[in-house]
DNA sequence: CAGATCGTGTACTAAGTAGTACATAGTATA
DNA sequence: TATACTATGTACTACTTAGTACACGATCTG
């Protein structure tokens, strides 16, 4: 459960980066905005994950699902949260409700409520 | 958009202290493990809400929605994001989806996944 | 009217967040 | 072999979070 974030960006900065050079620590760290000591502290766990809007861009940058790298970083998207703050006990209570359903079941609604045909 | 969270608990506690002398500033600060002073400035929004443990302690002392409570305060009760982290994709996409539903669709969703006639 | 209870003002703080700045040592390249 | 780029170590910092501790004057109560 350690450094599980920090593993994944580096295992995916170098997987690109045997296609292209511009993935060294350096230039991922000047793209997204942020010192290269402290992008490689990152990678290495040494210092906890970078804020949501560093998160984001290097999931850009990565071509990563952001969601997915927030959520390594122990994170929600902050649009995903004001959704839930909006109305939060019919939030609260759908999530509740799916949090044991199979992946299946929860992709079902999604495309249910996509197409309309509800 | 100015001390919501702080106005809301004032409203709540007078209203209850004027059935119930327990509810005073001091009784509920002591019960749910703060200050006085603490609680009197949270209300008077002159400090920022308290972590997410005294709010739902608040919640159960003045018999509130903590989900509710929370969302006043900007945050959103980590059991709910816990189900979020585990699944970043399936829950972002539905929420998304969501996000600009009615109420009555929402509702109807919950209630067709707790039936589980789907 | 004395003691208890009340809300609030002032002052302080320990821990966490989110980094920057610079130096150093290794590696690749031309 | 010079130089350019690479990763990383060390040291520091500004800001935020989440409160505590205590004193004060007002008010209620028996």
């Amino acid at each position: 459960m350690k450094n599980v974030f920090g593993r994944y960006l580096r295992d995916r900065r170098e997987g690109l980066r045997a296609s292209d050079a511009s993935f060294s620590v350096r230039r991922v760290a000047q793209r997204i905005g942020v010192e290269p000591s402290f992008l490689s502290k990152v990678e290495r766990g040494e210092v906890a994950p970078p804020s949501e809007e560093k998160i984001v861009a290097l999931a850009a940058d990565l071509k990563e699902d952001p969601d997915v790298l927030l959520a390594l970083a122990g994170k929600v998207s902050s649009d995903l949260l004001n959704v839930i703050r909006r109305r939060p006990e019919l939030f609260g209570a759908l999530i509740r409700e799916l949090k044991d359903m199979p992946d299946r079941a929860v992709l079902r609604l999604v495309r249910e409520v996509r197409d309309g045909d509800w």
